[in-house]
DNA sequence: CTTTTTTATTAACTAAAGTCAATAGATTTG
DNA sequence: CAAATCTATTGACTTTAGTTAATAAAAAAG
């Protein structure tokens, strides 16, 4: 299950075996049954994941209703934002599926960054394309309907149109689950 | 004027005279007359800017509309998405003021890199931050309506409200002008 | 300083999302 | 497998944004 990890660096960079061993000795794969919160409001974390297999969602509460508002699949990666600035955490996540993820602390990257300079670069550059790639959609939901969104949506990421719950993906699209089952109408009528 | 950038710098890490005299050497420091337009839609780019002063918009055009999806002020930085992936910019950058910036490439980041390895750790750091800045603001975003939303802005960001033409604004926050008009008239009412 | 152009407001109307409530369908659980 | 719970759909109605067009106000250009 490691490949998974391994596949995604080597696009980026030549992983060595000797590489590969202190990452493995870290001890950061783990596995998580469907529904396991990961991080509740008002927490703190140090962790940053990669998904190695099955699906996490990050959701806020809000006046007892949940808002989710990103998915993660396999061979993406992210930090919960408490990890970044160490603060309590706003949202929630939890595991759509049973899942794989491998788990590290900032610790653990500085043992990595120290033994292996090169890393560090590589964490610049995979966090300067997921900025790049957080603005981009954030540009395309501001310049689009919510029908447009769905539609692209179930263009870019169709997976998630069937893994996951409709209520979940009408927040994540910005709408209510009733819109959203009425865009669903309007588009098969079409 | 660099002061603005030292001190910004100085935040996150002491910075030594030799350190500000390299970064001095790289000659990244630029001003722009208002309405100067820095990138267009279909053109590489390779630069990175932070803003020492003054105020630099993004922006799309589709169907001959402006889009606009970012402002950025003094002591921000940004990084066209075209700088990061290689590809044909989709947007415009335009100063709405006359602005000072630092404009740096790849190259010269990578001979500061060399020199002194920690101004990569601090490119990381910063990185991840503005992801999760930038993470943050989306989700705000799709769980707001274009009232709070702007509402909102004019308590985060109230130069931008005086700095920025309304139309401009309207886009931000993903709304037609007239949707702003009528938002602000209902606002003075109450 | 007057004209032209750009930006903002207002109004009338349309289209779509929000809200509330009822119901149906699906899934989970005892 | 029957009951309970969760999820999705539908309908009636309200609210707000989009659209088009006219006008007013402000800014830029001559």
């Amino acid at each position: 299950m490691e490949k998974e990890l391994f596949k995604f660096i080597s696009k980026y960079m030549p992983v060595s075996d000797e590489e590969k061993n202190a990452i493995i000795e870290l001890g950061i794969f783990r596995s998580y049954k469907k529904d396991t919160i990961l991080l509740r409001e008002g927490e703190y974390s140090n962790a940053s994941y990669f998904v190695l297999k099955g699906c996490i969602r990050s959701y806020y509460i809000v006046n007892g209703e949940e808002k989710t508002t990103a998915f993660y699949t396999e061979s993406e990666s992210f930090s919960p934002h408490c990890t970044i600035d160490n603060k309590p955490s706003k949202h929630y996540i939890s595991c759509v599926e049973a899942s794989m993820l491998t788990v590290a602390t900032p610790e653990m990257e500085k043992t990595i960054f120290n033994k292996f300079p090169r890393f560090e670069s590589l964490c610049r550059i995979l966090s300067e394309e997921l900025l790049v790639k957080s603005q981009l959609s954030f540009d395309e939901f501001k310049n689009s309907s919510p029908e447009e969104r769905y539609i692209k949506l179930s263009k870019t990421r169709p997976d998630l149109i069937q893994r996951v719950p409709q209520y979940q993906l009408a927040s994540y699209l910005g709408i209510k689950p009733e819109s959203l089952s009425r865009i669903r109408k309007r588009i098969s009528k079409k």
